[in-house]
DNA sequence: GTTGCACCTG
DNA sequence: CAGGTGCAAC
């Protein structure tokens, strides 16, 4: 353990030697088993009662009195000295060992708390706090002979302090359920205090997959630049510095809250000294003062005082609570205490040891400029077209599905690092999916990521792309598809012949909308053999649904319909068609759509805008028929479609918005045949019929007519 | 059971 | 324009 420690202690460079004396207390003094740190704490307490004190441990005590010193210049409002863990693990430790071999061993740092002392030594709350701890409570303590009459009551008093600590293991916001707990007297705390809660609740309230990610970045760093050692320590070690700072709040809280259960239970604490003294704003103003004016020696001078004071009246008053309830709630406090803290060590030496084996998952999508190509057909995706030179996406729904991802993996044991690698290493393959899609945004690609499309992208293109270029040749929207990798794109420059409607593929490519942020893009492990090949045989809906359940799978669904589906183009084009004929069968619609890879889905979609169009052609008819006879047309040969009449000009809008198809004559004389179906059924009353349309449409459907060969290709527009 | 269609709704 | 539903034909 020591070595294991010691060498933790090497890694940090010497210019942080601040850091350093703070991890070797809190390490030696926190994560040391009992046993061990009880030896510690002798040579520590030996140290404290005396300058000269022995040197058992040359590192303890070299450390420890440089890192006192930095405790007491430390400012009040920090609350960030390590001696909070040791004192209260220590002070258990103590008690511990109190019970078992009836003496005591007193640390300066323990000694410090002694309500004898002089207001003007309290230089540090937390010193306060634990004066008027229950555990130092040795005057007020109850005596052996009352054990029984009061068990039940401290048994409450520990439950409710087990309880408090779980509370504040498992809760971010658990101060805010302590305040509601708080006495009026703490309402007399300090302003001091306050704001050192308010930091607490914002450490704690930092999600933790943002504090994985920073400590992930500085790691990447690391592992990107292994001679940017020095520097990227020196991150490692401040940001190791505020875990351990946060985590030491988080003691410091959990003391304070169990202050307060006991001073509750207790009423007669509050009128004594000590706790008069932790909480009475005078003698902490005077503890503030006294900050001010520390020095060296000062401190030096206070804690051999210190030390014997509160020596002598431990000596005087005896151990103050029952020892089968101090064991209970000692073991209490240091099983919640230990998990914690060895959460936070466990992360802290993962991220020092696993420097630069890998690189997140963020890290690489964050410099991946995604293209999230979207399903064909859909206008919203049209509407914004943001550029690649805009700033990623910051939909507050893909943000959170991104927390949840990274909560939801790397908030696992931190222990398991086997599982969390394999997950890293895994999330590769998610990568060049999107980067394969990217070529033609010309920007440039960090060199991990050439090395992944290297590795991964190549069967993609080759088995799956080829195979359209082969099926749909020039004409296929992969084919022409700009977005695709380099070979792809020197096997279809743009030399070729573009397809129908390759200037709307473009678009729609660059403008690939960036609604999926690139880190959800990484969301869920699943290989690319599950999402790339074969080709999707799965329903539309279940696409649909696994598409909003992974965006992974939505961006390669996007990318196979982008392949196999159909685009704003194609819809166009299929209200062009629609001025040939209504009701197209899918022998046509598979004849006219060369470049869409045809299946169920497809089909249904086709025919349902078909059907879609059918509907508006056939309410505007039924619309211009009533009118009509409203208008007292009685003879159906007075109705005729022109192209300057008002039913033309709305059908035009709706199949030609642009204007820019010449609407054929033959076009003109179905509608008109149409509007005199309508006039006429309508004229005879058939429209009470439920049906009365159907025999419309069983007319109308045999005027279809052929659609031009130019259709075919859709280069022709 | 699947497919195509009309109808309704949002 | 898409989704859902019901119907009819195969």
């Amino acid at each position: 353990m020591h070595h294991f420690l010691s060498t933790v202690l090497s890694i940090l460079q010497p210019k942080d030697e601040k850091i350093k004396k703070q991890y070797t207390h809190v390490i030696y003094d926190v994560f040391i088993p009992p046993k061990v740190s009880m030896n510690l704490s002798l040579s520590d307490q030996n140290m404290h009662s005396s300058n000269e004190g022995c040197l058992e441990d040359d590192k303890h005590n070299v450390m420890l009195p440089c890192f006192r010193r930095n405790l007491y210049e430390e400012p009040l409002a920090s609350y960030s000295n390590g001696s909070i863990i040791s004192q209260l693990l220590r002070k258990t430790i103590q008690n511990k060992r109190a019970l078992e071999e009836s003496h005591f061993y007193l640390s300066g740092s323990t000694g410090a708390e002694s309500s004898q002392e002089d207001q003007c030594s309290v230089s540090s709350k937390d010193s306060t706090v634990e004066a008027s701890s229950p555990i130092g409570q040795a005057s007020t303590g109850p005596s052996p002979e009352g054990d029984s009459s009061i068990s039940d009551h401290l048994q409450a008093k520990r439950a409710r302090v087990e309880n408090i600590i779980r509370v504040m293991a498992g809760s971010p916001n658990s101060r805010q359920h302590g305040e509601s707990e708080r006495s009026d007297t703490d309402l007399r705390d300090t302003r001091e205090a306050r704001e050192a809660y308010r930091e607490n609740k914002r450490k704690q309230r930092l999600p933790q997959h943002q504090e994985h990610s920073n400590a992930a970045q500085s790691n990447r760093k690391a592992g990107n630049s292994s001679r940017d050692s020095c520097c990227t320590k020196d991150e490692e070690c401040y940001k190791l510095k505020e875990q351990l700072q946060s985590m030491q709040r988080l003691l410091r809280q959990l003391q304070e809250k169990f202050l307060q259960v006991y001073n509750q239970e207790d009423p007669d604490y509050d009128n004594q000294d000590k706790t008069e003294a932790y909480f009475d704003p005078d003698i902490l103003g005077k503890s503030s003062e006294t900050r001010y004016i520390s020095n060296e020696d000062y401190f030096e001078d206070k804690d051999i005082r210190i030390d014997n004071e509160y020596r002598d009246q431990m000596k005087v008053v005896g151990f103050p609570i029952n020892r089968r309830d101090n064991q209970n709630l000692q073991d209490a406090l240091k099983q919640e205490l230990s998990k914690a803290v060895n959460d936070c060590v466990d992360r802290v030496f993962k991220k020092i040891s696993s420097t630069g084996l890998d690189r997140s998952p963020q890290q690489r999508m964050c410099s991946t400029p995604e293209l999230q190509i979207s399903r064909g057909g859909n206008r919203k995706s049209q509407q914004h077209t943001p550029t690649f030179d805009q700033p990623q996406s910051e939909d507050p729904a893909v943000k959170t599905r991104s927390s949840e991802y990274y909560e939801g993996s790397e908030n696992q044991n931190p222990t398991d690092q086997t599982e969390a690698l394999s997950l890293v290493i895994r999330k590769p393959p998610a990568v060049p999916l999107m980067t394969s899609l990217t070529p033609t945004v010309k920007r440039p690609y960090p060199v991990h990521q050439a090395a992944f499309q290297l590795n991964y992208s190549t069967p993609l293109h080759e088995s799956h792309i080829l195979e359209h270029l082969l099926k749909y040749g020039g004409h296929s929207n992969l084919g022409a598809l700009p977005c695709m990798p380099t070979p792809i794109d020197q096997a279809s420059p743009d030399s070729v012949d573009l397809p129908w409607d390759t200037l709307a593929m473009r678009s729609k490519v660059t403008s690939a909308h960036l609604s999926h942020h690139p880190r959800s893009s990484s969301l869920g492990a699943v290989t690319v053999d599950n999402l790339c090949l074969p080709h999707v045989k799965i329903e539309c809906g279940e696409l649909q649904s696994m598409a909003e359940r992974n965006p992974y799978i939505s961006l390669n669904i996007s990318f196979h319909l982008k392949i196999e589906g159909l685009t704003p183009s194609h819809l166009k084009k299929a209200k062009l068609m629609f001025f040939y004929t209504r009701y197209p069968s899918s022998n046509v619609l598979k004849t006219f759509f060369p470049d869409v890879k045809f299946n169920r889905c497809i089909t249904s979609q086709l025919i349902k805008w078909f059907s879609n169009f059918r509907e508006f052609y056939y309410i505007q008819m039924e619309k211009s028929a009533r009118q009509a006879i409203v208008d007292g047309i009685s003879d159906v040969k007075d109705m005729t479609v022109s192209r300057d009449s008002e039913l033309f000009r709305a059908l035009n809008m709706h199949y030609n918005k642009a204007n820019d198809f010449h609407v054929p004559d033959r076009f003109l004389e179905v509608a008109e045949i149409t509007l005199h179906e309508f006039y006429n059924a309508i004229s005879a009353g058939k429209d009470s019929d439920p049906s009365w349309k159907k025999a419309i449409y069983k007319v109308i459907c045999k005027l279809d007519n052929d659609v031009p060969e130019e259709f075919k290709t859709s280069s022709c527009f």
